[in-house]
DNA sequence: TTAGTATATTCATATACGCGAATATACTAA
DNA sequence: TTAGTATATTCGCGTATATGAATATACTAA
């Protein structure tokens, strides 16, 4: 797990806003869509770059991929993530997008992810 | 400052062994050149991008001009400097630089930068 | 099996990036 | 003023990146 290829990979506005909302809990990519309002491909494709670079994990559970941090990657650089939590809590947009999470979680029927 | 333009350009192999090596002291463009061990024009060039983005400062004196760690990015980030710094630490090419650095302030004559 | 939903991938394209080579600018020393 | 040194910038090019659009794959529910 290169340093660089983690800077590069949080260095994009929307790879920093799905690793926010990644610290608090796991989610699958039509959740990411929805807050971040961006396309599904473009959702599932940053996904997969964060995951490429080790810093997510993900499972599949029936129709839905939930992403995660790595706990690899957690154990790696603990510090790093809480300077990247503490950067993160300082952001407005940061609160906006879990103010979005919450609505959209409320908004789903149980039977969706 | 924004969160993501500090990711993106440390997200370089050559910019974020400039900043471990600023991490010690100010160096001038020639000295970042010869540790290494790049093109004059592409350690200026890297130099420009931190700068550029906040991460750097630098001063003048004769014909050498010294970048520096920005003392407002070290005011604005402190947790995310520490973590830098500890991610650094455990980077053998890290200590690569920092004796290849000892060994160039050496060879140069008092006259020199 | 079929329709619907969730996710991944491919293709095409526009943009950004990294860097060698060459050149310009600035400063020093003699 | 001239030669030498340090730094910045421009040009050109090959490569990487982000993204919309379309399509493929996988799973569910009826």
């Amino acid at each position: 797990m290169e340093l660089s290829l983690i800077f590069k990979t949080l260095g994009d506005d929307i790879r920093i806003r799905i690793f926010g909302l990644l610290l608090k809990n796991e989610l699958c990519v039509c959740d990411i869509e929805s807050v971040l309002e961006i396309s599904q491909a473009n959702a599932s494709r940053h996904l997969a770059k964060m995951k490429i670079a080790g810093i997510l994990t993900s499972r599949k559970n029936a129709q839905w991929v939930y992403y995660a941090i790595s706990k690899k990657f957690i154990e790696l650089h603990p510090e790093l993530i809480e300077s990247f939590t503490v950067e993160l809590k300082r952001r407005s947009d940061y609160k906006n997008d879990l103010k979005s999470l919450s609505v959209i979680k409320k908004k789903k029927p149980e039977v969706k992810c």
